[in-house]
DNA sequence: ACCTGAACACCGTTCAAGT
DNA sequence: ACCTGAACACCGTTCAAGT
C-alpha cells in the first residue's frame, strides 16, 4: 500500500527523491483501485501516474511497459480465487486421512469463485487465457492445488490436465455471458427471421428482453459444468454418488456487475 | 470488393466525387484484407482509409466510429460458419423424413467450425460473445438454425437455449486455448513449488515445452465437448447411440495459427 | 451526400536533465 | 537508482470547406 494516493501534496521537483516513491505492489494496489472505481477503460498510464502522484514517465523505472503491469493486476486476480476446499482435501489426504473427500463440491465451488472473478474483469479473460504460467506464480500456484487435489484424490494422471483445461475453457467463456448485456438475445424486429429462437427464448420468460430473469445463463452454467465434471468422472471411472444435480450451497446465480464503466 | 485497392492513384481533389468510393461491404473487405494479412493491431481508421486510398475522416461518413466497422467485421465472421450439416438436418425434417437424424454429429461439427474460427479471431471473442444479436442479422440466422434443429429433432423446448449457450460458452474459451503460447504451461523454474502440475505435464510428451504436442488442449476439447453435448442428451432423453466417442470424420487438431501479428 | 485536410484530445513510450 | 518534464509517433474523432 502507497500512501501516496491519501491527499493532494505540494509539487514534487525534479531529481531522484530521498524515499522511493513506487513498488509493483503500490503500482498493482492503484491499478485495481482505478479498475474497480472506474472501469478498464480509464486505467491508463497517466490516470496510474495522477493515482500514485508521480509523472507519467516514473512508471517505467518499474515496469517496462504497460503490459507489465497488466500482468501483474492478472497475477494478483488469481491469487484472490477461492480453493479452499480443495486445499482442505489436499490436507486431509496429506493427514492420511481416507475419505471420501467432496472432490465434486469442491471442484464446483472452485469454479463459480473463478467465473465471478472473471466476469468482474473481462476485458483480462483474453490475456489470462493466453498467459504463460512463468511469471506468474499465483497462478502457477491455483493450477497446481487444483491438479494436486485431483491427483490426491485417486484421478488418473493423464486425465487431470485435460480437466482443468476443459474445465477453465469453460469458466472464461461463461464469464462472457454472465457480462453480457441483458437485451443479447432480443430478437425484436426479427421475429419472422428467426421464430424458433424467438419462441423458445419467450417460452422461458414474460420479459424476453431480459436474458437474466430467463435463467438461461444460470442453467446453462450449471448444467454444463456438471457435465464437464461428470463426464470426466465417469470416464475416470471416478463417479460421484451426487453427479447430476447442482449442490444446493453453492450460487452459481450471476454476480453483480462491474460498478466502472462496463466495455 | 472495391476496386480501389488495386493500384495506387492520383490524389483525389478535394469535394465530393462523382461516384461513391465507400460501401459497408467495402469497407468490411479491407479490414479483413488487413486482419489477415497483418493482424488486428494493424486495423486502425488511417490502414483502414489507406487500404481504400480515401482519408482517414471520410470513413465516418459510412461508420459512426471504428465500433461500428467492428461489429460488421463480427457479423461477416459469423455469416462464414460452417451450419450445413444442422441445415440439412432442418431440410430433412421439413421434407418430412422421420430419421434418425444425425444431430449429435451436426453439433459436434458445428463447434469445432465455430472453435477454429474464433482462434483466428481472439481479439474479437469478447466483442462477439457480449454482442446483441439485434444488428447482427447473420448471427441471429447461425442462432436460428441451431436451435431450429434442435426443436425440429425433438429437443425439449426449454433446453434447447441453455444447450446452446453452454457449448457457445465452451467454444470461446477453447478458442483462446487454441490460440494460446506453445509455453503455456510451462513450469521451467517453478518444478518445487509446482511439483504435480510439472509431472502430469511431463508424462503427456516428452518436450514439455510445447503444449501443443502433449495432446491435452485437443483431448479436453473433445472431451468437454462431448461431456457437455451428450450430457444435456441424456437429461433431454435424446441419448446417441454413440455418445462417448468423438466422430472420426471431425479433425478437433488446433488450426494453423493466424498469418498477422499476435498480441 | 460524400469527399479532403486541418485540428483536437489522448494514448503509450523515450530520453535528457536533475539529485 | 529514480524522479520530472519535454517530446514523439500514433490513435480515434470532429468539423469546416469543397463539389
Amino acid at each position: 500500500m502507497t500512501d501516496a494516493s491519501t491527499t493532494s501534496q505540494p509539487r514534487r521537483r525534479v531529481g531522484r527523491p530521498t524515499t522511493r516513491i513506487l513498488t509493483r505492489e503500490g503500482i498493482t494496489d492503484a491499478a485495481l483501485a482505478i479498475v474497480r472505481s472506474k472501469g478498464y477503460d480509464s486505467l491508463t498510464i497517466a490516470s496510474l501516474a495522477k493515482h500514485l502522484h508521480v509523472s507519467p514517465s516514473a512508471m517505467y523505472n518499474h515496469a517496462r511497459s504497460k503490459q507489465d503491469i497488466m500482468r501483474w493486476v492478472q497475477d494478483r486476480l488469481m491469487a484472490s480465487i477461492d480453493t479452499g476446499e480443495l486445499r482442505a482435501i489436499r490436507d486431509a489426504v496429506a493427514a492420511g486421512d481416507e475419505g471420501p473427500h467432496p472432490w465434486r463440491h469442491a471442484l464446483l465451488a472452485w469454479v463459480v469463485n473463478y467465473r465471478d472473478l472473471m466476469a468482474r474483469h473481462t476485458p483480462l479473460v483474453r490475456a489470462i487465457a493466453t498467459m504463460p504460467v512463468t511469471g506468474a506464480p499465483e497462478t502457477l500456484d491455483m493450477y497446481e492445488v487444483v491438479a494436486g487435489a485431483l491427483v490426491d484424490v485417486g484421478w488418473p494422471r493423464e486425465r487431470v490436465l485435460p480437466l482443468v483445461v476443459a474445465l477453465e475453457s469453460f469458466v472464461y467463456g461463461s464469464a462472457y455471458d454472465v457480462s453480457a448485456p441483458d437485451d443479447i438475445f432480443d430478437t425484436a424486429g426479427f421475429e419472422e427471421a428467426a421464430p424458433t429462437l424467438t419462441s423458445v427464448l419467450l417460452e422461458r420468460a414474460d420479459d424476453a428482453h431480459s436474458y437474466t430473469t430467463t435463467g438461461v445463463g444460470r442453467e446453462a452454467f450449471e448444467l454444463g459444468a456438471m457435465a464437464i465434471v461428470d463426464s470426466f468422472a465417469a470416464a475416470a471411472g471416478k463417479d460421484s454418488p451426487d453427479a447430476g444435480a447442482w449442490p444446493a450451497d453453492i450460487d452459481a446465480s450471476a454476480p453483480k456487475p462491474a460498478r466502472g464503466r462496463r466495455r
